[in-house]
DNA sequence: AAGGGCCTCAACCGCTATAGA
DNA sequence: CTCTATAGCGGTTGAGGCCCT
């Protein structure tokens, strides 16, 4: 990939911008819109790169930008919003009209941050930093990378996740706290991808069977999650102005975080044999109707002791 | 009053993604 | 398919303001 020199030129000025600056900037967008970074400096009269245009009017100058303190509901849209995305900050920054990027970011490192530590929150995590936390979301997570088999499962899990209709993962995400206590309880049932995903009552069994049993074992906030493509980023937002626990969401999104991976995707990962992960999930007939339990015991005495 | 440390946030840097030739 | 230009993203930096001693 070759790298677009910027701001390397001679006579190219750096550092805060003037009200002149901003007052050229603005006009020349006005008559001609934006776009063509690269040569509208010279256009506009301006001794800046492209790239510093570009940041000014989409961080500053634009007219839709909301400036002024943040109220208690961003905030807390905010603070949801990272623990379901993690610093992806151009994301977040979609559910909060006329606030950027760049402003969520500073004012996420220089309040919000410090906040959730001060009410004991790893503001990475969003859990408890105390490890004495009774919750079962607080206890410290085995890392991901420990574990080759939580990451597999963590795979089948969204191998299947993608039967799941809508209906049924709103129903887990959103108060449907009673089946997941009695799934919590019900060890044997067969986690069976062939049940009708319209039927909601088995298949939330099944789903929330696996969180409840292996929630130590999920984690990850990747960004190709499949959440997004089932729900709109206003359902997700509605979600977690809903939901009651925030970190089931939170494993939910982590068993759904493998869809569409290939073993390119993640042959990177320092600790896992991909090669094996990926040929015992494709040996894997969807039609054995395979309890979940059993196959991911199988996989502990291939690849590793499953945490 | 001075100056040192801390905090904030605009701006920059380095990188990836994507479009189009 | 490759190459290049451009857009966009997230992390980092540093100037300037504020506060404390």
């Amino acid at each position: 990939m070759v790298r677009t020199p910027c701001c390397k030129e001679e006579g190219i000025k750096k550092g805060a911008w003037t009200p002149e600056e901003d007052q050229k900037l603005i006009a020349y967008i006005q008559r001609h819109g934006e776009g063509g970074w690269r040569t509208l400096p010279e256009k506009a009269g301006l001794k800046r790169c492209g790239k510093s245009c570009r940041l000014r009017w989409a961080n500053y100058l634009r007219p839709d930008i909301k400036r002024g303190e943040f109220t208690p509901e961003e905030d807390d849209t905010i603070i949801k919003l990272h623990a379901l995305k993690g610093n992806k900050w151009a994301a977040i920054a979609t559910h909060l009209a006329g606030r950027t990027d760049n402003e969520i970011k500073n004012y996420w490192n220089t309040n919000l941050k410090k906040r959730l530590k001060q009410k004991g929150l790893d503001p990475t995590t969003h859990q408890p930093i105390d490890s004495t936390d009774q919750t079962g979301f607080g206890q410290e997570k085995p890392k991901l990378t420990s574990s080759s088999s939580a990451r597999l499962l963590n795979r089948v899990a969204s191998k299947y996740a993608v039967d799941l209709n809508r209906d049924l993962l709103t129903g887990i995400i959103i108060g449907n706290s009673t089946i997941i206590a009695e799934d919590s309880q019900n060890s044997g049932h067969v986690y069976s991808p062939t049940e009708n995903s319209t039927n909601t009552a088995p298949n939330s069994r099944s789903l929330s069977s696996v969180l409840m049993n292996n929630t130590s074992t999920f984690s990850g906030l990747s960004d190709k999650c499949s959440f997004s493509e089932l729900f709109s980023n206003e359902e997700i937002s509605d979600m977690y102005m809903n939901v009651d626990n925030v970190g089931l969401m939170e494993e939910l999104k982590g068993m759904l975080s493998y869809d569409n991976v290939s073993a390119g995707d993640i042959k990177d990962s320092p600790d896992v044999n991909v090669a094996d992960e990926m040929e015992i999930l494709d040996s894997w007939n969807v039609e054995d109707d395979l309890d979940l339990e059993k196959f991911v015991s199988s996989l502990d005495s291939k690849i590793g002791v499953f945490v």
